[in-house]
DNA sequence: CAAGCACTTTACGTTAACGTAAACCTCGTC
DNA sequence: GACGAGGTTTACGTTAACGTAAAGTGCTTG
C-alpha cells in the first residue's frame, strides 16, 4: 500500500491481471473520497453486495462502478432509492420477466425526463450567473473610478 | 378567485399593470406546486422576505422570481444554504463593498463549477441509460421470438 | 350569525443520509 | 507480546427540509 514501488508478492495481484482486481472497504473509500461508513450504508441499502472474505468485504470491478454509478446520481440530486430502483433492475434483467422490463423502461423514461429538465434548469441558471457575474464586475469596475 | 370572468373590482387589479402585481402565500403555492408551509420555510431561512399587510404575507414579483430561482436550484440539488448564499449577495450588492464584491465572483464560480461537471453527469448517466434502455429492449424481443 | 375559507403562529414529528463513538477482531512487525 | 493500522458490528446522534396538527384571526356569504 505504499504505493511506489509495490512488490506484487502474493497470489492475488499478479500484474494487474486486467478485469478482476479486488480492494477493500478503505481503498474505494480513498479513491472515491467517501469515508467506508458511506459504503457500508449503501450497501445496507442495498446498492453494493460484496462477497466476503471472511469477516472482512472484499469488493470487485462490478462494486466499484456500481459505487461509482451510484455517486453520480448523487451529485445529479437523485435519492439513493431512485438510483437502487435502476441499478436492481439492470441486474434483475438478464431473466427478468416481461412485466418487470416495461417497468424498466418506463423507469428509464422517467430518469431521462428528469435529467432533460436538469439540462434545461443548468442553461437558465448559468444565464443566471453570467449576469450576477456581469454586474459584480460592472459596480467594481465604476468602485475603481471612485476611487 | 374563480378564475373565470374576474370582475377586478377593487383598487388593486387595474387591468394587471404589468410588473407589481402581488400574490398571496396560496396563490405562489399553487402556481409552483410547493405547500404554504414550505414557502413560509424558505421564508424563516432568508429566502423570502414578503411585506405585510397586517398579518398576512404579500408577496410582489421580485419574490415570485426568487422562489422560482430557489426551487430550481434544489431540482439541481443545491441546498437552500447554498441558494440563499448567491441570491443574498446578489441584493447586496449595489452597495456592495469590493471584497464582498470578490467573496461572490469566487460563489459563482464555484457554482458554475458545479454545474459543469453536472452537465458532464448528465451526458455519461443519459449514455448509461440508454445501454440499459437497449438491453432491456434486446431481451424483450427475444422472449416475443420465444413465445 | 354561523359556517367556511384562507391565512396566521407555535411546536412537535419525520425521513434520508450519513457521522460518531464504543468495543471488538486480526494481522504484520518491532 | 504489545501495538498500531485496518477491518468489523451495534447503536445512538445529527442535519436538512419540510409535514402535520392545534388553535387562533379575519372576511364574506348564505
Amino acid at each position: 500500500m505504499t504505493q511506489t514501488s509495490a512488490p506484487a508478492d502474493e497470489a492475488s495481484q499478479e500484474a494487474l491481471p486486467r478485469q478482476h482486481r479486488h480492494y477493500t472497504i478503505g481503498e474505494l473509500a480513498r479513491m472515491f473520497e467517501v469515508t467506508p461508513r458511506t459504503i457500508r450504508f449503501y450497501e445496507q441499502e442495498g446498492l453494493l453486495a460484496p462477497r466476503r472474505e471472511g469477516q472482512k468485504r472484499i469488493y470487485r470491478e462490478k462494486d466499484r462502478v456500481r459505487l461509482k454509478l451510484t455517486l453520480r446520481g448523487k451529485r445529479l440530486g437523485f435519492s439513493l432509492a431512485e438510483i437502487r430502483e435502476v441499478v436492481m433492475m439492470y441486474d434483475a434483467m438478464p431473466d427478468g420477466n416481461a412485466r418487470q422490463l416495461w417497468r424498466l423502461l418506463e423507469i428509464l423514461a422517467d430518469k431521462r425526463a428528469n435529467l432533460e429538465r436538469q439540462l434545461e434548469d443548468i442553461r437558465l441558471m448559468r444565464m443566471e450567473l453570467d449576469d450576477v457575474d456581469h454586474r459584480a464586475r460592472e459596480v467594481l469596475r465604476n468602485l475603481g473610478h471612485e476611487a
